[in-house]
DNA sequence: GCAGTGATCATA
DNA sequence: ATGATCACTGCC
């Protein structure tokens, strides 16, 4: 059996009525680390939304690090605002915003408080684009500034360490980020990209 | 290949 | 106040 099949076999298990058997939640200390570290070790994990009596829980595909104020492709790379003020708070607090005139983007606030960086979801097993995804799982600015857990209905679980998940290896790639060509000094083709393979 | 769509931010 | 931009998507 494949790794990601495995996977999926957990994931199917605890599906319906929102219970996550075999599933524990990730702690904010895990976000409070290295954006890098974090964005791959957000690959593999379950992103769980529970809104209106519904659960969905599906394993992250993709993401990508924006790893700090040096970094050029960051939006707190031009200093605080009012809009990447969510990116100085505590790890493990949400971060939406709003572009393009339609699409909201979903990401996690990552490393200790006013270190302003973030890990951009873009993908799970069921749906591929960070502005589908939001769509997908009814995100929008109303999650903006919550924290990650049971009062904002958005959370990240695990599988429970099991000789089934120990044994499975995730194949991760890395490329560049997308959309931002416009990032100079070299930080438009830093590999910070992850994603897992099929 | 590019239109859509409007908040956000820099400039003034 | 104004204009350019934008961590995108879907249709041509």
């Amino acid at each position: 059996m494949s790794p990601v099949r495995n996977l999926r076999h957990i994931n199917h298990y605890g599906k319906n009525k929102g219970i996550s058997y075999g599933m524990r939640k990730v702690p904010h200390s895990f976000f409070n680390r290295k954006t890098l570290i974090v964005a791959k070790e957000l690959v593999g994990k379950y992103l769980v939304r529970e809104v209106d009596g519904e659960t969905i829980r599906e394993v992250i595909t993709e993401v990508e690090a924006y790893v700090g104020p040096h970094d050029l492709a960051c939006h707190s790379s031009r200093g605080k605002t009012a809009r990447n003020e969510i990116m100085f708070r505590e790890a493990g607090t949400i971060y939406v915003y709003f572009t393009y005139g339609m699409h909201w983007m979903l990401n996690i606030v990552t490393e200790g408080k006013d270190f302003p960086a973030a890990v951009l979801i873009r993908g799970t097993e069921k749906v591929s684009g960070p502005a589908r995804l939001t769509k997908h799982l009814s995100i929008d600015k109303k999650l903006n500034g919550m924290k990650l857990g049971k009062s904002s209905g958005l959370w990240v679980e695990y599988p429970k360490a099991s000789k089934a998940n120990r044994a499975s290896k995730l194949r991760i790639t890395r490329t560049p980020r997308i959309g931002v060509a416009y990032a100079g000094s070299g930080w438009a083709e830093k590999p910070y990209r992850f994603v897992l393979q099929n």
